[in-house]
DNA sequence: GCCGTTTTCGGCCCGACTGTTTTCAGTCG
């Protein structure tokens, strides 16, 4: 059984108990647990053989045996059981906006209602009236939910939400009486893939920003508005944005509360509660010393660190992934920034199948501020993507050399993203592969492969001493194809065995390694690249994804080798 | 169900908004 499918299990379970109406904390810890499980990935076999799943946060005893269970079993005996009481449809009515396992529960036990498409029947055949506490707005919220449903989608990528997010904040920057406006919530945190869209208001008179938002021309539905937080549904995407406002004088610890995860946010304030505070969007409370609270600090979040004699948790580590130990002991990584990058080495010119000549590239990496850049176009089997024939590739090498002759100020490296063969040898010959500045290496073909096959493919790969970087290690298209199966663990070994670079691809239908995964690549002490994967000069800012991933990945200037000057990067590449 | 420089039992983050209520439970983040 696959470490997704045990942390699946766990959350239903938590499901099922959550509708049963049993210990929230019960539900919770189950909760966690599948979280837990979920950031490990496949490491949790290798926990589990070492006999050491107590030592996971939120792991106990009796969940590390029913883990055993399932990883020896392929099933679970107690889930197996629960499934019998809750009909499964009930997980979906769960998914409905503002209905949850306490009214669902009610409406099953009451009526037999059991799926989603009944529950709408039941509600035009007047039924729920039936149901005590149930009236006309609750069943009016229910339709709207179901539509909501069908429309949306549960996740939206960073690339698409930021882009409606900034709309937002455009207009509301210039609303009366708002003196600052941030993003937070995980977008802040940059995630690769978020749920909705979180913004901070900072203003003296929030009911009328309030008013304002909710009938902004960006707004489709209103799901909610109070005083000081409203909830809207946006026509872009169908995304739900919230805006909550506050004073200017609780901006830190709104940013805090808005900006940590669910269990970054309850770790923060369990570790108040140690300290005799109690920690809210409006601040920091003494609530031990004396009758009345009193607040310790609120203006900045650098403020409430230091209260909590933490070190300053960038935005993209507030997960509860080990970042309040290490900050408690100075031990967190200085991440990169967008100043470190001093190039890009995964970008197709006109020779393959992107759109502008090599000087156009070369002109625009240098107006980034770029050190170097590299193109890499496809090799010759890749027909498809117009792939270099060795004749193509020497003319190739010919022109950028008069290039860098007469364009001072960048260095272009000439470069190939070369196809790995189906048994695992490079498209070119050693003897052409010496000719050029780096070579990247990448599957195109045989997908299907096993996983054996293709992690061998891949470490054959590696153990070439031309190649420097694995392309798109897993393949995947968001949305559109799977990743091919490759064990990764392996990969990241062979990767730091051979001094190979794997390749957080930056496109965003790419996007392949994520943020946990790069940590997992790191603890192996792999090195890392940043590829756009450019096809047009607009795609070189794709960079910006990749340096979010990284950021969420730990990922420090060493790890990165784009962020090497230019004669460290050479050496680098000569392996 | 987890967890312990106050605890091996009794806690477990905190507050806004809604709908249906006459003071609050349910839901959400």
């Amino acid at each position: 059984m696959q470490s997704k499918e045990v942390a699946k299990i766990f959350s239903e379970i938590a499901q099922i108990l959550e509708l049963k109406g049993e210990n929230p904390f019960r539900v919770r810890a189950y909760e966690r647990a599948a979280r837990t499980i979920e950031d490990l990935g496949e490491k949790l076999k290798v926990i589990a053989d070492q006999d050491k799943l107590t030592t996971l946060p939120g792991i106990g005893a009796d969940l590390a045996e029913k883990i055993k269970e399932m990883l020896k079993t392929g099933s679970l005996k107690y889930y197996q059981q629960l499934k019998k009481e809750i009909p499964s449809g009930l997980f979906d009515m769960l998914k409905i906006q503002g209905l949850g396992p306490k009214t669902v529960k009610l409406i099953y036990d009451k009526l037999g209602i059991d799926t989603i498409e009944s529950l709408k029947k039941a509600i035009d055949a007047g039924k729920l009236n039936q149901i005590e506490g149930i009236r006309e707005k609750t069943q009016e919220n229910i339709l709207r939910g179901i539509e909501f449903i069908k429309k949306s989608k549960e996740h939206f990528s960073f690339y698409e939400a930021n882009k409606v997010a900034e709309k937002f904040i455009e207009k509301i920057k210039k609303f009366k009486g708002v003196k600052k406006i941030e993003l937070a919530g995980s977008l802040r945190r940059k995630k690769s893939e978020v749920k909705d869209i979180d913004i901070l208001a900072i203003s003296k008179n929030p009911e009328s920003v309030m008013d304002k938002f909710t009938k902004l021309d960006l707004a489709d539905d209103v799901l909610a508005k109070g005083p000081t937080k409203s909830s809207i549904i946006a026509k872009e995407n169908n995304i739900q944005v919230d805006l909550r406002v506050l004073d200017e004088k609780s901006f830190g610890s709104a940013m805090v509360y808005f900006t940590g995860s669910k269990d970054f946010n309850v770790r923060l304030r369990q570790l108040a509660i140690k300290k005799g505070y109690k920690i809210n969007e409006y601040g920091v409370f003494d609530v031990a010393s004396s009758k009345k609270e009193k607040l310790l600090a609120a203006g900045t979040e650098r403020e409430i660190f230091s209260l909590m004699k933490l070190d300053y948790i960038p935005a993209e580590l507030r997960e509860d992934r080990g970042e309040i130990e290490a900050a408690k002991k100075g031990g967190l990584p200085k991440l990169i920034e967008k100043k470190d990058i001093k190039g890009d080495l995964h970008v197709h010119s006109k020779y393959s199948d992107g759109k502008e000549s090599i000087e156009e590239i070369a002109k625009a990496a240098k107006r980034r501020g770029y050190d170097y850049i590299g193109i890499s176009d496809h090799s010759q089997s890749l027909k498809i993507a117009s792939g270099l024939s060795i004749k193509e590739l020497h003319k190739k090498i010919e022109e950028v050399k008069k290039i860098n002759k007469k364009l001072p100020g960048i260095k272009v490296l000439c470069g190939t993203e070369a196809d790995i063969l189906m048994d695992g040898s490079i498209d070119y010959p050693d003897s052409v592969l010496k000719e050029l500045d780096y070579v990247i290496a990448a599957i195109h073909s045989g997908f299907k492969q096993s996983k054996e096959q293709i992690t061998k493919r891949i470490i054959k790969a590696c153990k070439n001493k031309y190649v420097n970087i694995i392309a798109h290690p897993t393949g995947i298209l968001q949305g559109i194809r799977d990743a091919y199966q490759v064990d990764l663990e392996k990969i990241y070994q062979a990767a730091s065995d051979f001094n190979v670079a794997l390749e957080i691809n930056c496109h965003p239908q790419r996007m392949d390694l994520s943020d946990l995964r790069v940590m997992e690549a790191k603890s192996k002490k792999a090195k890392l690249f940043l590829g756009t994967d450019s096809h047009t000069l607009e795609q070189l800012d794709f960079i910006e994804l990749g340096i979010n991933i990284s950021r969420r990945g730990w990922l420090t200037k060493k790890d990165v080798i784009n962020c090497f000057k230019t004669d460290e990067l050479k050496k680098w590449l000569k392996k």
